[in-house]
RNA sequence: GGCCGGAUGGCAGAGUGGCUAUGCAGAGGACUGCAAAUCCUCGUACCCGAGUUCGAUUCUCGGUUCGGCCUCCA
């Protein structure tokens, strides 16, 4: 099966062939950790986690490396560390295993590696001084910065030059630039900021290098994949591949670049001065994890996902059909085929909104099968697929189960009593009474099915 | 101003130069003590104009319109 993937620098989707497919390279630009995940920062994670699975799948799980960092130093960071009264390691470090937290509930793996700023300042120096030794940057006035002038091509992925950019007027023109395109490599550190000491003084690094020096230092010079949201296109990817072409040599840096679109809510972008920011965090306690991680699938990558409640009750409504299908055949054996069916959705630049479609009709095909034989077949198609997208991976009991937290009315206990009141009185042939307690019920959102193996309920 | 990406049925959302997904919602039927679930059937959607073509929702050009980015941003 060929993969391609829609690349940015090309401008279309391009047949994916790794360097090296024994060792896939992967790198994402993950999270400054100041506060808690927006769904706005889920969704590269979500999408990517999907590559992710797609290539361990294809090349196999030991031969793709992926790398999504932990940006913990940064100016945010230090003015909520302030903000809070408490020190930057104990923010970043809190607000980093509640990402963890929060994306494994999205059903997202962990990458293969997660490097983290300040484990890697002395690589950022390194490259930052072979920056000024190579003529690409300069220092001034405590700050290192890069000269976009002496890169002949930059500008080549965003597509604009610099004079565009001027045009635009919200460039800031400091005292120490020579060039007002010119970016921070380094920056001085006031003595109550953090800051390590380098050869242009106390300070720490700018927002771009990180990710230069990080991939160089876990994935090389030269590697397969770089991702992140569409709007890091300009100046972050950017200038990245300024700093580590001409760190490197001019060697290539990444052969394809991939950029998820953006989410709103309910139709408007969204913003603080909204107040329509969704914190994953938040939205994890409402709904089923695997329900979000639906949502954010649903829409292609690339573009624009406007996310709504109406979106969040498909999404569970679409795993309540699959996991209704699956809890009719929980004693059956799966035979799991050798190449899931939404193997060619997600090759095609992760098309997952068809491959939901596919896992559809395959929910479909399950519930029309007849026998074991051909019951088991079509458990394992589903399942194969669902496995390569992250789903339906739960005990359909468990997932039936599931309520919100802090949520009002009955129990698991409480329901079963009322089921087993009702099956007697049902078996006592008293409609009246069964009746009544259907009613009662439903009226605290449970869904009962009388079936040839008893009643089962489930939570609406 | 510059660059980029969209406009598909009530909603979401794929895709294709002719055979017009998929799910939800809706209509009818089968099944059912009631119901739920399931299965079957149904609704002939592709922003506008011109061009290319035997044929365009799909390609080309123009327009309308929505949105993103232009050194804080996933």
């Amino acid at each position: 099966m060929s993969l391609s993937l829609y690349n940015t620098l090309t401008r279309r989707k391009d047949l994916f062939q790794p360097i090296d497919p024994d060792r896939v390279r992967l790198y994402v630009c993950g999270p400054t950790v100041y506060s808690y995940a927006h769904i706005g920062n889920a969704r590269p994670v979500v999408v990517f986690d999907q590559l992710f699975r797609l290539l361990r799948h294809v090349y196999g799980e030991e031969h793709v490396v992926y790398a999504r960092n932990i940006t913990d130093i940064d100016d945010k960071i230090i003015d909520a560390a302030r903000a809070n009264g408490e020190d930057i390691a104990t923010l970043t470090e809190r607000t980093t295993a509640t990402f963890h937290a929060d994306m494994a509930a999205l059903h997202c793996l962990l990458p293969t590696i997660e490097p983290r700023a300040t484990a890697h300042v002395g690589g950022m120096i390194a490259m930052i001084a072979q920056l000024i030794a190579s003529g690409h940057a300069y220092a001034a006035e405590g700050h290192v910065l890069f000269s976009v002038a002496k890169m002949a091509d930059y500008g080549s992925l965003s597509r604009r030059s610099q004079d565009d950019m001027l045009a635009g007027a919200r460039v800031e023109v400091a005292p120490y630039k020579q060039a007002p395109g010119d970016f921070v490599l380094w920056k001085p550190s006031s003595p109550d900021q953090p800051g390590w000491d380098s050869p242009w003084g106390r300070g720490r690094p700018g927002w771009h290098i990180e990710c230069s020096a990080m991939s160089e230092q876990h994935l090389g010079t030269h590697f397969d994949i770089h991702g992140g949201g569409i709007d890091l296109i300009f100046p972050h990817h950017e200038n990245e591949i300024a700093q580590s072409v001409c760190a490197h040599g001019g060697e290539p840096f990444v052969n394809v670049w991939m950029h998820n679109g953006f989410v709103e809510v309910e139709g408007e972008k969204m913003s603080k001065s909204i107040g329509n920011v969704l914190i994953v965090h938040d939205l994890i306690r409402q709904h089923p994890g695997e329900a979000l991680r639906w949502a954010m699938l649903s829409a292609h990558y690339r573009d624009p996902i406007d996310w709504t409640a109406e979106r969040v009750k498909q999404a569970k409504a679409s795993l309540d059909r699959c996991y209704t299908a699956l809890r009719a055949v929980a004693d059956i054996a799966p035979v799991v085929p050798e190449t899931p069916a939404v193997l060619a959705a997600l090759s095609d630049d992760l098309n997952t909104p068809l491959a939901q479609a596919v896992l559809h009709e395959q929910v479909t095909a399950l519930n029309k099968a007849k026998g074991e034989q051909d019951q088991a077949v079509a458990k394992g198609e589903l399942l194969a697929s669902a496995a390569l997208l992250g789903f339906l991976d739960a005990d359909p009991e468990v997932w039936f189960r599931w309520r919100p937290e802090g949520a009002q009315g009955l129990d698991d206990a409480a329901v079963d009593a009322l089921v087993a009141a009702r099956v007697e009185a049902r078996l006592a042939r008293d409609f009246t009474q069964a009746d009544r307690l259907r009613r009662e019920l439903t009226e605290a959102g449970i869904i009962l099915d009388d079936g040839p193996q008893g009643t089962i309920w489930r939570r609406a």
